[in-house]
Parts: C-alpha cells; sequence; structure tokens
DNA sequence: AGAATGATCCTCT
DNA sequence: GAGGATCATTCTC
C-alpha cells in the first residue's frame, strides 16, 4: 500500500557499514533509538529500537561462537553490518547484526523495538493488538516483522534490502543490565535499553532445569 | 505475582 | 538425542 504520509525519499536512510565495525557494546549503545526497516510487498514497517544485547566472541559463554565456527555461526565470522537470524525453541526466530571486524565473531541482538510505522500489518502478524506487545521482546518482533532464516546474512546496509537497520533520533540515557534467557555469561551487563521505555521487554525469561 | 507447561524444530554432539 | 539469546496460557499461592 502507497503511504502517502511519508514519500519514499523521506525513509531514513541506512546505518553504514563503518557503524557495524565498531565494538560491539559500542554498536549496542548506539542501535538504541535507530529504527528498524523492513519491506513487504505491500506494508512497510518501522520500528525505533529501545533495547538489545551484545554477544562478543569465542570467550563469551553465551555467544553461539564460543563452540567456534559452525555452519550456522559463520556468518558472525563474516563482515560487520549482515543480519544473524537464527531458529530456537523450535518456534521463534532471533535477529541480530554482525558487528566488529570480519574474522571476530560478534553480533548484536536486536530485543525489542517500539513500533513507528506498518502497525495494522504488525498486528495482523502478531495476531494481537496492544501496541506495546507487538514487538517487545526478540521472538515477537520477528514475527510482527515477518522475519525469518530466508532473511539469515542479508546486507543491513544496503537500501535495497528488504531488511535495513537505519538513522533514528539518538538516545541520551540507557542503562546496562545482565542479558537475558541466558546460563552462563550473566556477570556481563551487555543488555542495553531505555528506562521507563514502555515498549522495552518484560526481560524474564524463566529457564528449565537441565537434565543431567 | 510467580511457577509450571506446551508448542515445536534446528543445530550441534 | 539434548537443549535452546522465547512466549502465551494455565496453574497455584
Amino acid at each position: 500500500m502507497l503511504n502517502l504520509a511519508m514519500p519514499q525519499n523521506s525513509y531514513p536512510r541506512p546505518l553504514p557499514r563503518r557503524f557495524f565495525s565498531q565494538n560491539a557494546l559500542e554498536v549496542t549503545r548506539r542501535l538504541i533509538g535507530k529504527t528498524l526497516v523492513r519491506f513487504l510487498d505491500d506494508d512497510i514497517l518501522m520500528g525505533k529500537i529501545v533495547e538489545a544485547e551484545a554477544y562478543i566472541g569465542e570467550n563469551d559463554p553465551a555467544c553461539h561462537a564460543f563452540r567456534g565456527l559452525t555452519p550456522r555461526t559463520r556468518v558472525m565470522y563474516g563482515p560487520p553490518g549482515f543480519s544473524y537470524v537464527y531458529f530456537t525453541y523450535g518456534m521463534y526466530f532471533m535477529l541480530n547484526a554482525v558487528c566488529e571486524r570480519e574474522g571476530f565473531p560478534a553480533a548484536v541482538l536486536i530485543r525489542a523495538v517500539e513500533p513507528l510505522e506498518g502497525l495494522d500489518k504488525m498486528m495482523e502478524l502478531r495476531k494481537i493488538e496492544d501496541p506495546l506487545k507487538l514487538a517487545n521482546g526478540p521472538g515477537k518482533l520477528c514475527v510482527a516483522f515477518d522475519i525469518k532464516s530466508e532473511l539469515n546474512a542479508i546486507d543491513l546496509t544496503s537500501k535495497v534490502s528488504n531488511l535495513q537497520l537505519c538513522a533514528g533520533k539518538d538516545v541520551a540515557h540507557v542503562k546496562w543490565t545482565s542479558r537475558v534467557g541466558i546460563r552462563e555469561g550473566s556477570d556481563k551487563k551487555w543488555r542495553c535499553f531505555i528506562p521507563g521505555n514502555k515498549f522495552v521487554s518484560p526481560g524474564k525469561i524463566k529457564l528449565r532445569p537441565r537434565k543431567s
């Protein structure tokens, strides 16, 4: 559907690759306030990033690259600015942006966005109405933005990609806490979010007891 | 409010 | 086979 309120030449521009080549914590901090843009056949969806987490290198036990280079983690070892989309819990996709230099595996998990544009389509995809709950978690966000494995390893900095990370309004104040839903590595305060923002995820995931 | 459970399947061991 | 960067629903207190 043609959106007359926002003509094409006023879409935010994709962030440059050098943005993602910085260290992962810097990228995480600076992604807060930026815009996630998704182009569908008949809709354009946008959201303001309000929460993100860093996963950094082979020594971070919560990072998928902790177990080294595998077919799945290959994209994390590639150049910055690409998507790392993976499937988990038998049900959900997670969206990451690869960062740091090529050869060093690191990525930023986009955990929550505040919906800005295309709310009707997000409601249809999510099958709920409440704007506060459309994308306030990494799994929900991927449903709301129709992000699946076919969007893995795509260039988020290209203006022809149908998933982009774009300019936004800088956020003055953020808070850092432990990452959500992980078993090890919770000593590191690598989760960044806008304190008080209503679109941030609940941040409480119950880990199932491990058999052993 | 907090705990338990089902959904559901890809990736790595 | 096991476990997982989750979520919604259903319980129990």
